[in-house]
DNA sequence: TAATATTGCTAACATTTGTTAGTATACTAT
DNA sequence: ATAGTATACTAACAAATGTTAGCAATATTA
């Protein structure tokens, strides 16, 4: 009889949980099925209800685990000391690490969160609203410091988060460049533009 | 008996597919179904294959109307005599305005032709990779040029498009700036970067 | 008006989907 | 070893899906 592997510290949901955010960055979540996570899983699909409530559930996990991650990151970045320009570029970076190394369930929760359904649905999309209101204050604060460029601040957020969504495509082509050239190279041209000043 | 309407210059399987195009933009491809699809057009769902093949068809029609443009376009601007930079620029403001005024196809295009099917998703993919190298390439000469800092080229392309995607938010906002800030706001940051010199 | 081609409708189909019930097997603790 | 819990399996379900067949209504053309 089959049975779900597991490692210490982690729950057969756990292991269920990452293997659906693989599946539902491959196919989208509509397209990946109970049937093909269950092969994934190396299991029937009946199994994953032993442990799961219904396939929205893993989403749901998927969305606000990420989610929460990032809300506590700028709570952290929004009492730190430092020039706005520092701010944003902490945020940047922490995007940047996520995209990296948390790849898949980042993907899913920016990609495929429509598919959640109310009461998640709207607490997640106000959460994303607080969020990038926050990160648009920070730019903000920094153009009134002459730090910053005066330019619109939620389309720079806009511009910014997008921008590091990329990453996607770097993880997909065959020929990578380093994590840390590609942050940096990513730093810089956000930061500082293209042109060569 | 219901008809589809149509005005000059336009099939009903012009309006069709346009129809497909909000519809998969808003809900997803997958999860939108033929019988959305009829109701929005405003007919029962067998009667729209009266007028196109099967709900796949939809999807290269828009996938390709787009990619083509895009390929037509990237012709145009190799051609130019103008300096590196200034091709960068024309790309960027193009795809602004393709991002603006065929919002819902290009969105489409970008977010769902992992559901085509081979041989047009081998054909899609292969039309993607290399708009994005003769895209790398024009930067890559700037570079050379001194024009354009020194950064890794394809790096580049992949924050810019990714960038310019997010326009989508841009439409769904509220309290939306005009289509023209809009487009200086995004070619300022992406060509000038976050940072006051 | 008659003849033909378009376009629509109803009904039905085979698949695929998420999920549940009921039961068997494996692990854990006594 | 035994009891009890956790986990898996088989079978089946209702609903939703893309699509087709056959026929009715409407346009178009002669």
């Amino acid at each position: 009889m089959a049975r779900i592997q597991i490692d210490k510290n982690s729950s057969r949901k756990d292991v269920i949980v990452s293997k659906a955010a693989a599946l539902f960055r491959e196919k989208g979540f509509k397209a990946a099925s109970m049937r093909d996570l269950a092969e994934s899983v190396g299991v029937e699909a009946a199994s994953l209800y032993n442990h799961i409530k219904s396939k929205t559930e893993l989403l749901h996990e998927l969305c606000f685990g990420v989610a929460n991650r990032f809300m506590h990151k700028i709570d952290e970045v929004e009492s730190e000391k430092v020039t706005a320009l520092e701010k944003v570029e902490h945020l940047i970076r922490f995007h940047i690490d996520e995209m990296i190394n948390h790849y898949e369930e980042v993907y899913v929760s920016d990609r495929e969160w429509k598919h959640l359904s109310d009461p998640y649905l709207s607490n997640f999309q106000n959460q994303r609203r607080m969020y990038r209101k926050r990160f648009a204050a920070i730019i903000e604060a920094g153009i009134k410091q002459k730090e910053i460029k005066p330019i619109d601040a939620p389309t720079a957020v806009l511009i910014l988060l997008h921008a590091i969504g990329g990453i996607e495509s770097w993880h997909r082509s065959t020929q990578k460049i380093s994590a840390e050239a590609l942050t940096e190279n990513m730093v810089s041209m956000l930061v500082g533009g293209l042109v060569n000043k």
